[in-house]
DNA sequence: GTCTATACCTCGATAGAC
DNA sequence: GTCTATCGAGGTATAGAC
């Protein structure tokens, strides 16, 4: 890659074939960093050394730990998001639907288990760069969304429910259980063997609640 | 408060009337700018100027950054299960329980509405601090919950569910959309009305889902 | 107990040789 | 593109007068 465009902006990333090595080695590694620590936690020495090159490579390719953390948030959202694409496909019946949903959250969250208490930490602490980097990962969520809703309640599937109350019913009972497990696990004074359990029969019990919770009164 | 006993470990904090009054106000003002910017983006200067006093006093009382941070995340967790007590009482109906421990949390959340947020992020970079709080400040949850659950079970009044899945459920339901409200917002891309709309229905709405969705099969 | 001044250090960022 | 060396800002913590 020229030097004139060795700083490009975060939301200009090429394709990965066009993107040069070294670059996606230090994303990945500052991934990972900032993913444990937390943006403000973590030390741009620490992620030269988890990519194994020098300190100012990180400030030839990305100008700044501001820009580089800001890569890396992206990436994070693209990644979550990127999970719920295929539960959205306007002919799977709604129990499917539900059902993929969940599935698909809980199999980010095994796959990738800080990825969702990074995302809640930096929107915590930069809400306006969620906004945009929502707006321009997934503009047309809603509308998917919406008409599978409304195509369930017509048929008489669910209980009426906004967009809005179905989201973060969903959102809640699939994201959170693994943010705050540590909280829950101390709350209900579990054991490790107790949720392990929980955790393997997360799924089937999950889609029981949410079903049972939204059917008609 | 004597010099020999002025950085007392924060687990030995005395009755608030004991307490230096300096003190108390030093510990308010870190709590404020801790939950703002997390404990890694906090600045003792920014803490200082909040509580109105010189940087040098922050040392005095509390000796560093760490153990200022630690006494408010005490504080934070402490003031989080506090509000869940009254609804434990063993007579309470199990319906006025479940509502009363939502409205209690919903509660909290329009109080301070960065605690959640704080605890699950402090929660994310230093698992270790919790598991110990938590036993020092909530040591018999467990007890309580387990025994309305069970009543409420043998009434067939809800369907069998374990204390770990109850409690998940419920916590989820109602720390969750506050935390990662913004998330959800963009996600279901609801307008700021929408959002209040919601906000104001929610007690109503979570009662009603989780009512629905422990009815039995 | 409260202030000023400052020591000491870590970190992000850059300069400049190669 | 990659290295070494270093700058300078800003951070925590402390010394010491009052």
């Amino acid at each position: 890659m020229a030097l004139h465009d060795a700083h490009p902006a975060v939301t200009d990333l090429a394709p990965p074939d066009d993107i040069d090595e070294a670059e996606v080695n230090i994303l990945d590694a500052a991934h990972r960093v900032f993913l444990r620590q937390g943006t403000d936690g973590a030390r741009m020495q620490e992620i030269a050394d988890e990519a194994c090159v020098n300190k100012s490579m990180l400030h030839y390719y990305f100008r700044s730990k501001e820009r580089l953390a800001e890569a890396v948030f992206m990436r994070a959202v693209r990644e979550t998001f990127r999970r719920f694409e295929p539960a959205m496909q306007p002919d799977v019946p709604f129990r499917d639907f539900v059902r993929d949903l969940i599935v698909a959250d809980l199999a980010m969250m095994d796959d990738h288990p800080y990825l969702v208490g990074y995302i809640i930490s930096e929107l915590h602490h930069h809400p306006e760069r969620w906004r945009q980097t929502i707006a321009l990962e997934f503009p047309d969520g809603r509308t998917a969304m919406q008409a599978k809703l409304d195509a369930a309640i017509a048929a008489g599937e669910i209980r009426p429910i906004t967009l809005l109350e179905f989201t973060t019913f969903l959102v809640s009972m699939t994201f959170f259980p693994t943010v705050g497990g540590g909280l829950v696990r101390a709350y209900a004074g579990a054991t490790k063997e107790e949720w392990d359990a929980f955790l393997n029969g997360r799924e089937a019990h999950f889609v029981d609640l949410c079903l049972n919770g939204l059917r008609p009164a």
